[in-house]
DNA sequence: AAGTGGTCTAGACCACGGC
DNA sequence: CCGTGGTCTAGACCACTTC
């Protein structure tokens, strides 16, 4: 029988064993996670869910998996094609994350990003701009768009101290799953450089992304430009 | 049975299938593709075996699925974090590919791109420099470093027509599987703005990327500098 | 109510790695 | 040689969407 206890997949429940044993230090980049059949028996699941367990593992370049061979724990922390908060990302860095909202009201006739979220020309939306500060320095200016009807209320929810992810999640109950990401460069205007305290033409990485809910709707859209020295981005492609 | 025929397994050629039928018109963005239990009929395999299939293409972004609902061709044919050539990447927008080769010769003393590669400090390497040419404009300039002890061949074989991709896979039997990439943003230098035509200090997309095969071995090292207005990076994220 | 994707079972054979 | 990952089978129940 599918043993979905208290609401949790098996092999979601396996993954994060592993995590927490990698992330406590008890499996070291190297070591051997046990194999398909070890973890099938210790968790009481069969071979398939044990494999889907790696498998996603696998794909976020956390294990890697060699035939004949067995199952390892990858090199660093870095989890690949991940999509996590800017709150988030900092936290697996053990940097103290921090904002600084420049901007936090309701537009409207920004008609080519109503329409990236799937929504009429002339819809409002909510805009919040602001600056992400790592380690005390300003890292990147990011611009986010959201349906007001839906999610009108962020503009009076402050947003100073917690994350969107975490907003959208406990307010509105909207599970963020996937995100389209449009990545290129580009150099830095007067504002975004005083702002970013680096000289005008400097180069900035731009990402435009469209963040999907796990009900497969667009959500919210994001335009950051990130320092490039600040920040390099990670990506696992596969053939 | 696992139905192998021909050393293609079941799944891939599902995935082919679908594929062709997509890229022949036949399917178009929005339509239904056929659900797990019909292409477990259809294609006589089991309905696991039809779900890995229609996963991968899940993952690649060219389906959607709806839980409930079915599973639809996804809008346009953007292949997400897919390995792709430079000469498959012009391919699949329809756009003629041409490279120049500035350099192609055996080097030593690159130890940091060696170590990279798992070799030794003072391996010797095949480097190829090329820009590479879209619609005869130059797009980016690509370095490619390989072990000159397994493709040293390389160095004679003519890189201005074929494929480097099809050459390891051709002369090697090497099958590349992955790539981890390192993007960010810098200014072009003296040499690259020549190159590409385009003035000192303009913003460049670089990306390093370490490729593997499918046996898990870095075959490859690639430095790209992209110009930012010729081309665009795409990317899926999961949660 | 019928169909769909999401999860899961309890087995199986193969090719390959390391001893 | 044995253990590993890679592939596959022939079923099953659940939550959900669509009608």
């Amino acid at each position: 029988m599918p043993d979905v206890q208290n609401g949790t997949p098996a092999y979601r429940r396996i993954q994060a064993a592993i995590l927490q044993r990698i992330e406590a230090g008890q499996l070291r980049p190297g070591d051997v996670v046990g194999s398909e059949r070890q973890l099938a028996k210790v968790h009481k699941v069969s071979l398939m869910t044990a494999r889907h367990a790696l498998a996603v593992l696998t794909r976020d370049g956390m294990v890697e998996r060699r035939p004949g061979a067995g199952t390892f724990v990858a090199q660093p922390k870095i989890h690949f094609n991940r999509l996590a908060s800017f709150t988030e990302q900092m936290a697996s860095r053990s940097l103290p994350a921090r904002s600084k909202v420049l901007y936090c009201r309701i537009i409207r006739g920004e008609h080519e990003i109503a329409a990236r979220l799937g929504l009429p020309a002339e819809s409002r939306l909510v805009k919040v701009e602001r600056v992400r500060q790592g380690a005390d320095e300003p890292v990147a200016i990011e611009t986010c768009h959201l349906s007001a009807d839906d999610f009108g209320d962020l503009a009076e929810a402050g947003m100073e101290r917690s994350s969107l992810f975490a907003f959208l999640e406990r307010q509105h109950g909207v599970t963020l799953a996937n995100a389209d990401e449009q990545i290129d460069a580009t150099a830095a205007d007067a504002r975004s450089a005083r702002l970013l305290g680096i000289p005008v033409g400097e180069p900035l990485l731009r990402i435009r992304q469209v963040i999907y809910s796990t009900q497969g709707k667009p959500v919210l859209y994001v335009l950051g430009l990130y320092r490039s020295e600040r920040h390099t981005l990670l990506i696992r492609r596969y053939r």
